[in-house]
DNA sequence: TTGCGGCCT
DNA sequence: GCCTAAGGCCGCAAC
């Protein structure tokens, strides 16, 4: 059986803090109610369980104060908004069928703990349900912890196995408690070792895995520790043993009931849930919790008088194909339950845990005659290249075509997508006994989707961007799809090494910054490194933020020339970052083979193609858009990104896009020329805006006119140019006005674009894409002027943008066309990367730089750089 | 969660 | 007196 144990007040502090404070009418808060029921809901759908437990901290000392005094201790006292909602969700909670429990000396951490093992030993599956990450000790592979945390506003749950521990903290999960010896946890008071910090503490354990071993290694002098952690813990030794235990889920505690069959949940009293949540004034609360037709009407509040779409689950897949097939349009709605229809009658879920699930989704995706029409394109042709096949006839996708109408949106969700257009919710009806289809919200966002449809089709016919959509977007996303599945291979241990090297270095930086500043404190924390820099030593200051002093990499170089400890600042900044978000980040995103699915050692980052306000994409989890490239000990981390054997990655970025479509879109004829002339374009605008002879340009003269015209392009002003190249200010303005006399062409179209965006409410790319600017009306200046910004430069990069993505999609027909095996991977604004067999490399080569260049017919050629390597490193010419 | 800092095109 | 170059993602500290 499946046993879902939850943390009552972890869960309950959780929902408290993450929404927003609500009351009833007569002033009794119920926001913490409403969270957790929500969470609650979540996780029965998520994971179905048979049986359920809740517990709760009794009120009273537990054992762990005995030991330990100060055991939380300095915990702010629970606000009594907080503590008032306890009673009525334990009151609640036996209505809905659910047990809670609580035990005193005991935390309900204790109670997680006892419940799960004992249920993992008799066989059972096992969940546990908890916004507090010490439980994480509990995973095992019968135990999973499902980590709610809040993202964005939005409650999330993450599922923790031991895989994902382990990638997460490169030790078991057994061993968090040895972890915590260590490094203590201020939320609960725990001192752990004075000194060492989350970074040492991981180091250890993953080096010793117990603190037994650990002092085994302090007692013998091995070479193995250096002095310093040494004298911490050898300093720190009770401290140590002490946290451990305080931090120590107790396993066995006397329960009444550890059976997990004891906690099978039993039948709601409908009528006492009603009556409470009426009380509370929940009314939408009642609807999802899917209580049925019991529900009296009149505690609905407000029922829709227009006719409700029924909704109901079809296990018949053959006849629903053939409905499918006879209507030719089928709408549809991915959910964690299945994939769910908009039938013009009634929503119709295929479930996604009926045998013959896999072969109906197939035999639908690759139906040409049965048009898909969804709110995310991508997520179908994902689900087909699971399948091991590809998606045909994916027609529409409601999120993009809002997203070409009018890029910019913060949600494209199909509700808010619903309401900008004008379409009214459709209402559903879930009869009582449908226990498994997707919540109410899901059930409508899928019967919108056909009269959605209609009213999104109409807008691009008039807006003219129909053809954006249909034949850049649309198809773009099969692409985008296939590169996701596809990820880029990485070089774990590798990897693993470069970090270890980083290590070693940080340590020695950080030795040099605290031996030169005479204490111990926090580099990374810019208000300890502030207040020691211009505080205590008094170094010049520059600019002052918000919080503080500025110490940022700008101000930290300026003083770096006279000051060694500034320099061991920046080297210490540097490694940390290379370290934490390149070699830990690479590592914990790569597939490590969750629930299910085995490890394929890539990385698979989502490209997120309705983000950007100019048309460009994104990457994410990981963004493999930053890896560093600019200083020679960053790019070294493009060694461990690599093609798979027998295969080469072929690399091919464009020279100088955006100045090529400035070039073409202002028409100015010394740019044309000095592009058609294939001169050096940087020492060209040099040599105008010296008014020198090509050959008397020097090196630094090229490198200022480099920042113009990258400055030009993004609408700069003399201060910031003249902080970019360190020049005075008027010395700045005076390259700007030289450029402009230099491209009289691009003074006047940089005028126009502004023009034409005020005209319009919006700027506009080559190819139509469209951007609503109504900043350019605001009457603050700050405001409008980044209005005028954008602009001037959005038509470009969004441009830029454009002909990279009808690269992408003569890249990848090409590459069919051919048959040949080698894939694109990854974009980078300007730069494609194809993963290919050895054998293809110099077709692949060859493909790629014809089909970028030839993506558009500017006034001015495209030209494309190619060059190939075993990984990214040898692949960057 | 917010602010700061830093990596990319 | 204020601010100051477009578009992103992510880690850490501190609240």
């Amino acid at each position: 059986m499946t046993f879902l144990i939850l943390d009552g007040n972890s869960l309950i502090n959780r929902a408290f803090y993450g929404v927003r404070p609500l009351t009833t009418k007569d002033g009794r808060f119920t926001h913490a109610v409403h969270g957790f029921l929500q969470i609650l809901n979540k996780l029965r759908s998520d994971v179905a369980p048979d049986a359920l437990a809740v517990a709760f901290d009794v009120h009273a000392p537990t054992f762990r104060h005995q030991q330990f005094a100060d055991y939380k201790a300095g915990r702010h006292a629970m606000p009594p908004e907080l503590a008032e909602q306890f009673p009525r969700i334990q009151e609640l909670l036996p209505l809905l069928g659910i047990r809670t429990l609580s035990l005193p000396g005991y935390e309900a951490d204790d109670i997680l703990g006892t419940l799960a093992h004992k249920a993992a030993a008799a066989g059972h599956t096992v969940f546990v349900a908890t916004g507090d990450r010490d439980a994480l000790q509990l995973v095992d592979e019968n135990v999973t912890v499902l980590l709610a945390s809040s993202k964005m506003g939005q409650a999330v749950t993450t599922a923790v196995t031991p895989e994902i521990f382990q990638a997460d903290y490169g030790f078991a999960p057994a061993q968090l408690i040895e972890y915590k010896g260590l490094c203590g946890d201020s939320s609960d008071n725990i001192p752990g070792v004075a000194g060492i910090g989350d970074k040492t503490a991981r180091a250890l354990v993953t080096k010793f895995s117990t603190l037994e071993n650990l002092y085994a290694a302090v007692d013998i002098d091995t070479p193995e520790l250096k002095a310093r952690p040494k004298m911490l813990l050898t300093a720190g030794r009770d401290a140590a043993f002490l946290s451990r235990a305080l931090g120590t889920i107790a396993c066995d505690i006397p329960l009444p009931d550890t059976d997990a069959a004891a906690y099978t949940i039993a039948a709601p009293d409908v009528a006492g849930i009603t009556a409470f949540l009426a009380d509370l004034e929940m009314f939408k609360m009642l609807e999802r919790l899917k209580l049925g037709a019991d529900v009296p009407a009149q505690a609905v509040q407000a029922t829709p008088t227009k006719q409700a779409i029924p909704c109901r689950v079809e296990t018949d897949f053959a006849a629903l194909l053939t409905r499918l097939r006879g209507d030719k349009r089928a709408y549809c709605v991915l959910t964690e339950q299945g994939l769910l229809f908009a039938l013009p009658e009634a929503c119709v879920l295929a479930p996604g845990d009926a045998e013959a699930y896999p072969a109906f989704l197939k035999s639908l995706l690759e139906d040409e005659k049965v048009a898909k029409y969804s709110d995310d394109a991508k997520s179908l042709h994902r689900l087909a290249l699971a399948l091991g096949i590809q998606a045909r006839a994916v027609a529409g996708d409601s999120a993009l075509a809002a997203y070409v109408l009018r890029s910019g949106r913060s949600d494209y969700s199909t509700a808010r997508v619903a309401q900008a257009y004008g379409v009214a919710d459709v209402p559903v009806h879930v009869p009582d006994d449908m226990n498994d289809l997707p919540s109410i919200a899901t059930l409508q966002d899928a019967a919108v989707l056909p009269t959605l449809f209609d009213a999104l089709e109409a807008a691009l016919a008039e807006s003219g961007q129909d053809a954006l959509y249909r034949e850049m977007e649309l198809p773009l996303a099969g692409v985008l799809a296939a590169m996701e599945h596809e990820g880029f291979a990485l070089d774990a241990e590798g990897l693993r090494n470069f970090g270890e090297s980083l290590q070693g270095r940080m340590e020695a930086a950080q030795r040099a910054v605290w031996d030169a500043a005479g204490e111990e404190f926090n580099i990374l924390s810019p208000k300890q490194l502030g207040e020691l820099l211009f505080g205590k030593l008094g170094l010049p200051h520059g600019k002052k933020t918000k919080t503080g002093y500025s110490t940022n990499a700008e101000v930290l170089e300026n003083l770096a020339p006279d000051y060694p400890l500034v320099r061991s600042v920046l080297e210490y900044r540097q490694l940390c970052k290379l370290h934490a978000t390149y070699v830990d980040g690479l590592l914990r995103a790569m597939d490590h083979g969750g629930w299910q699915g085995a490890a394929t050692g890539r990385v698979h980052s989502t490209l997120n193609q309705t983000l950007t306000r100019t048309g460009r994409l994104s990457s994410s989890e990981p963004n493999l858009q930053n890896i560093p490239v600019r200083t020679p000990l960053g790019r070294e981390l493009r060694r461990y990104l690599r093609a798979k054997d027998g295969y080469v990655l072929v690399d091919a970025d464009y020279s100088q896009i955006e100045l090529r479509i400035l070039a073409h879109m202002s028409g100015d004829a010394a740019l044309l020329e000095a592009f058609r002339s294939g001169e050096d374009i940087h020492a060209a605008t040099a040599a105008r805006v010296f008014g020198l002879p090509r050959e008397m340009v020097t090196p630094l003269m090229r490198a200022r006119a480099k920042a113009v015209n990258f400055g030009i392009v993004y609408g700069i002003g003399a201060f910031s140019l003249a902080q970019d190249i360190s020049v005075s200010r008027p010395e700045a303005q005076a390259y700007i006005d030289r450029f402009y006399a230099a491209y009289p062409g691009v003074q006047a179209y940089m005028t126009q674009a502004i023009a034409d965006a005020k005209a319009n409410g919006s700027a506009k790319t080559l190819f139509g894409r469209t951007l609503a600017l109504p900043e350019l009306t605001a009457s603050n200046f700050n405001t409008r002027s980044f209005g005028e910004r954008v602009a001037r430069n959005m038509p470009i990069q969004g441009t830029a943008a454009d002909i990279i993505k009808r690269a992408m999609l003569r890249v990848s027909d090409r590459l069919a066309r051919e048959n040949m095996a080698a894939r694109l991977i990854l974009q980078v604004h300007d730069e494609l990367i194809l993963e290919s067999p050895l054998e293809e490399q110099t077709l692949a080569e060859r493909i790629l730089k014809e089909e970028m260049e030839a993506a558009a017919t500017l006034d001015v050629a495209l030209l494309v750089d190619v060059h190939s390597g075993r990984t990214w490193y040898d692949a960057k010419g």
